[in-house]
DNA sequence: AGTTATAAATAAGTTTTACTCATGTATAAT
DNA sequence: ATTATACATGAGTAAAACTTATTTATAACT
């Protein structure tokens, strides 16, 4: 094994690329005593002579452009990397539901935002998930199942309506029909019976994303029957009411999709926040 | 500037390859505890977690992977060259005449051989010389206008023939005539002028090989008018003699060609040799 | 179940290297 | 001739790299 140390090489690489002990110095925040003290190691260890010492000025050997070659892609091809792994580490990718995205996570991101200036959050929705196994997958769905550290939320159902839009009209009610059908469908019968009402005070209509329901019953054109979590923040703020209705709790609920890689620090910065957004 | 020290870079690409700190360390010759240190210490500093950390046993995260995936390149060719530069600096190649290695270089390298057991020397002749600045290249030709530091000799010829071989017939005369037409052909006319001869007294033979006319009068085939360099090994072990003639001077000798790289210490150390032989 | 053996982590040292400062040399620019 | 610049050299300092001793966790054994 040839026993060179890897910052001779890379003192190296700086002055081949200057031609200049000086310059390479200035790059590397290092004095020109230092390079020269470096080079000339590197040269006594390899027995080669790598550059040619003219006044005020130095030169590649060819075996010293050689290896200024070598070095220079072997370098680049590292330094590329890790810059690469730092700015993506900066930005996390966030996978979920339309509806989550829109009436939750989206609007939340300004809090996380201010406290970490320093994570981009990127939240992607869609079908087909693009495959990307660094990334954070929300998912909506039945929670029986899943492994407790990883649920988020254990949803509650009411029917909301908007109270400030006139005549205050409870039909139709609008229903999330999820299109997974393995899914179990919204506790619509068990709300029902907890509210002592009859499924025939009621005409559904169902839309398979939970958002669009709640879009309508802000519209004014109806009620919607929809989980706890999506609907929070309009109720804070006025916008719908449960009026005196009872909340009936079901299986469904947000979960973290299992991942065999651990979360990276900023990763883990963002699920502990996300975590925080359900209490 | 992502600030990590190329060492620990290093210790990484072993841990990496290994999947184990251990057997990095075992590799490079550290201690696992140096291993886990500069791995812990790049983690931290890039922010970025490299391994994931079971007992008795180290698994690379995705960013890890791909950190991974760059340093093993990235070193695997700076040390290949490294490797390469090594191997060629043992190695040093010669580019001459056909007559000079065989008559000369050749039959002394033995003695080079044993001086430096640790420098191959490959010689190589034959008109279309390879294009390699590394090479050092002897030429035989007019020294009147080298510079003097380059000249390895300043030839006289004199007329040799085999006293072994029975008739000691001076005729026919072999005598070089090099195919290079710019060349001053051998000085014949000054020498038989020296020797107070006549050319009448002569037949004469050319070959464009110096050495094939050394061969024919070892042969016993006739004399040959020759340069010095070329038979004193062959006047030494008494193959060929001069009689009495007496030697001409001329302006034809063996140079360096210059070059404008300086040479390797290896090729230095060949050069110091070379001269040596002349004197 | 308890013991042993192994891989890695941690803390506190030691050694090595990387680096700087002061000084010197050669030479191009003034 | 004088100044300024790029590099070399030697000696000393600061900062890594590295080690030893010890601890933890657990897989693999009695």
């Amino acid at each position: 094994m040839i026993n060179v140390s890897m910052q001779a090489l890379k003192v190296f690489d700086a002055a081949a690329r200057h031609n200049s002990f000086k310059l390479a110095a200035d790059e590397l925040n290092l004095t020109a005593t230092n390079v020269s003290h470096h080079i000339k190691n590197l040269e006594t260890r390899l027995g080669i002579e790598l550059f040619i010492r003219k006044t005020r000025e130095v030169t590649l050997t060819t075996a010293g452009a050689d290896l200024a070659k070598a070095t220079g892609s072997g370098f680049s091809t590292i330094e590329r990397a890790l810059h690469q792994l730092v700015d993506q580490s900066k930005c996390i990718a966030v996978h979920t539901t339309s509806s989550f995205a829109a009436q939750k996570l989206i609007p939340a991101l300004r809090d996380f935002a201010k406290l970490n200036p320093d994570i981009d959050v990127s939240v992607i929705t869609g079908e087909h998930l693009v495959h990307d196994n660094q990334a954070i997958t929300i998912r909506f769905g039945d929670i029986s199942h899943i492994e407790k550290h990883q649920i988020l939320s254990i949803e509650q159902f009411n029917l909301y309506l908007n109270p400030n839009i006139g005549g205050i009209n409870q039909s139709p009610v609008f229903m999330p029909k999820w299109k997974n059908s393995s899914l179990p469908g919204a506790p619509w019968s068990a709300w029902l019976r907890q509210n002592q009402m009859n499924h025939k005070q009621f005409d559904l209509i169902a839309y398979d994303q939970e958002l669009y329901c709640i879009q309508e019953a802000i519209a004014g054109a109806g009620c919607v029957f929809a989980s706890h979590s999506l609907v929070s923040m309009l109720e804070q703020n006025g916008v719908l009411t449960s009026s005196d209705h009872q909340p009936v709790s079901s299986n469904l609920g947000y979960y973290l999709s299992s991942q065999e890689v651990r979360y990276s620090q900023q990763q883990q910065i963002f699920v502990d926040w996300l975590r925080k957004q359900f209490i």
